[in-house]
DNA sequence: AAAATTAAGTTAAGCGCTTAACCTAATTTT
DNA sequence: AAAATTAGGTTAAGCGCTTAACTTAATTTT
């Protein structure tokens, strides 16, 4: 049924390692024998099994993609591109959500290496170390998207979180506001932009919130109780928030119509990712936009890269740009 | 470096056959040497070579999902509930997005075969069947997800879209609209919608549009020119669209402001799918609701069933429902 | 013309696993 | 007590490929 590299050896006449240097391109071959087995090859439509290849050595093409979670539009849209971004490369992408959960990072990253991935793009949490050492263990590449890892040799492709949330808090500072909540979740990511939000307040004699408030979850529920808490907690609300992803956002967007308060009259909102959310949500939400093509891009090269060979560890920081729209009211006016 | 059978083998004192009979629980293997050859594979940290087993013939325990874009967040949450419900069952997927080009299809289901997926969810347009025949051609277990194929011998998970379709315009038709607009596209279930609301029209003395109409992508873009389009070249301008997904429904929200018509008082719009851009957009979206968790659990099922030997063939419809949100007016009020 | 080189293959081992067929000692049956 | 069965393994072939080592004939060098 399946057409096997002895059917193509004895139909072309020639041994299997024949047929084996004229798929690679290696070793020394005639012009006519080539002819002849790439002939043969067509014919008989012959597509080499990637699993026998692999076993003795060679490459899977196909990498592991392990994030938090594929239905959240920033993560979709950057698994597109990386999907794309392998594609060129001739790779397949399997990709796994964890929702932030170890065991399901652990699980992935096992059940990937059991089936020979090339390598790894990794924009899952990873807060516990163990899953990405067993990786390096078994030598095979790593590219760690979306958060550091200081002192790791790791490829890392990131934007610089810290000084985008000093940035998006000065951007709500310049524009008159001084009560200005987060809402983060107790990730990577979100602790670094904290610390720049935290620190842009206090360089402007601003008190920052605690971080008491960390959000369960970076979704559109998280983000609507998240604005109604800090409404009914704090004693002197609030009139901006730092929301550290679209969706939290859009859910905060959606809490303040709940309560009667208009953005951004009211409340002014400023986001993070440029996720197609901000274009979509009324108003249309300022936001920090992520280089999303760009991190996918770098990351599969990196990866490819290493892949190849490059024992090198680099770590590529993007820019960051804010997004001017809707949500974000200036006070100073 | 990395433990194979053979370590495993030596460090147990047992033939490699025994390992295996071990690790498949197949053959008769003592209690003691089981729990030996179990305390070393624990002690090594052994994880048996999938590559190597499946070239025994063995699964991969991979699936590949072809679709059109994982961008569009119809499939992305549909990706994401694959996902998790092929990950129950410890099985992983490989996406691919076609953009429905016939070449990529056929490109992205040749790799999947060389890489011995055990199975196909197929979501892309498939409009040539050759990729399709090729896979059976295999003995390859397929789901077709989101479109039909009378006459085929597949496993069909979607929904009656031509039911859909000519439901979802009869429910505009209910509330007084005689001037409907569609815009679809040139895809298997975007013509059958269509039949649906050609009928629905017929069936009310009123004219439907022509089909040229078709939109050329299902994105925002494209729904926001199409309904321009629309609002432009025809003389008696519709009251309201149908639009066959939630992008072009956001794009043709946007385009009414744009044109300064105001959603839904001067143009009603219904959407398609109740993907969460249409609890997003604004204002938000009354749609008819594809039951996505459900296609996910079954198309998966079925798959399995497949994968395990089942050789019938089923089609699962399920059920879509019209959510009622803000973009439709009642005219007979 | 003999020696050396090169071109174009072939042979065979092995990647890590599964499994049918076989073996041996212990137990059961008659 | 001999024959039959069973329990608990082992042996070895083979999945489809790659590749180092080898062979042979043709070509080039000296």
């Amino acid at each position: 049924m399946k057409v096997n590299i002895y059917d193509v050896a004895k139909a072309a006449n020639v041994s299997i390692a024949t047929v084996s240097k004229v798929i690679n391109n290696t070793g020394r071959i005639g012009d006519k024998t080539r002819k002849k087995v790439n002939d043969v090859i067509k014919e008989l439509d012959y597509k080499p099994n990637l699993m026998a290849s692999a076993l003795m050595g060679k490459k899977t093409c196909t990498i592991g993609f392990i994030l938090p979670d594929l239905a959240n539009p920033f993560f979709s849209e950057l698994a597109r591109y990386i999907e794309d971004m392998a594609s060129s490369f001739n790779y397949n992408v399997v990709i796994c959500s964890t929702d932030y959960i170890t065991e399901k990072e652990e699980m992935y990253v096992s059940l990937l290496l059991q089936k020979n991935v090339d390598g790894f793009i990794l924009a899952s949490g990873f807060e516990n170390f163990d899953a990405i050492k067993k990786i390096q263990a078994m030598n095979i590449p790593i590219v760690l998207v979306a958060r550091n890892a200081p002192g790791e040799k790791l490829n890392l492709v990131s934007i610089n979180d810290y000084d985008a949330g000093f940035r998006a808090t000065s951007y709500l500072i310049e524009r008159g506001h001084q009560h200005i909540a987060i809402i983060a979740r107790n990730i990577w990511s979100n602790r670094e932009r904290f610390r720049g939000y935290a620190d842009a307040m206090r360089a402007n004699g601003l008190i920052p919130m605690d971080e008491h408030y960390y959000a369960k979850e970076s979704t559109i529920q998280d983000g609507f109780k998240s604005l109604q808490q800090i409404m009914n907690d704090f004693p002197t609300k609030p009139t901006a928030f730092f929301a550290c992803n679209d969706l939290i956002a859009t859910g905060a967007i959606k809490a303040c119509k709940t309560l009667n308060l208009s953005v951004p009259e009211d409340i002014s909102i400023i986001g993070f990712d440029n996720s197609i959310f901000a274009q979509i949500v009324e108003p249309s939400l300022t936001t920090v936009a992520q280089p999303q093509r760009d991190i996918a891009t770098e990351a599969v090269q990196l990866l490819m890269n290493a892949i190849n060979g490059d024992t090198t560890h680099q770590t590529i920081t993007l820019k960051t740009e804010i997004i001017e729209r809707e949500t974000v009211k200036n006070l100073t006016l």
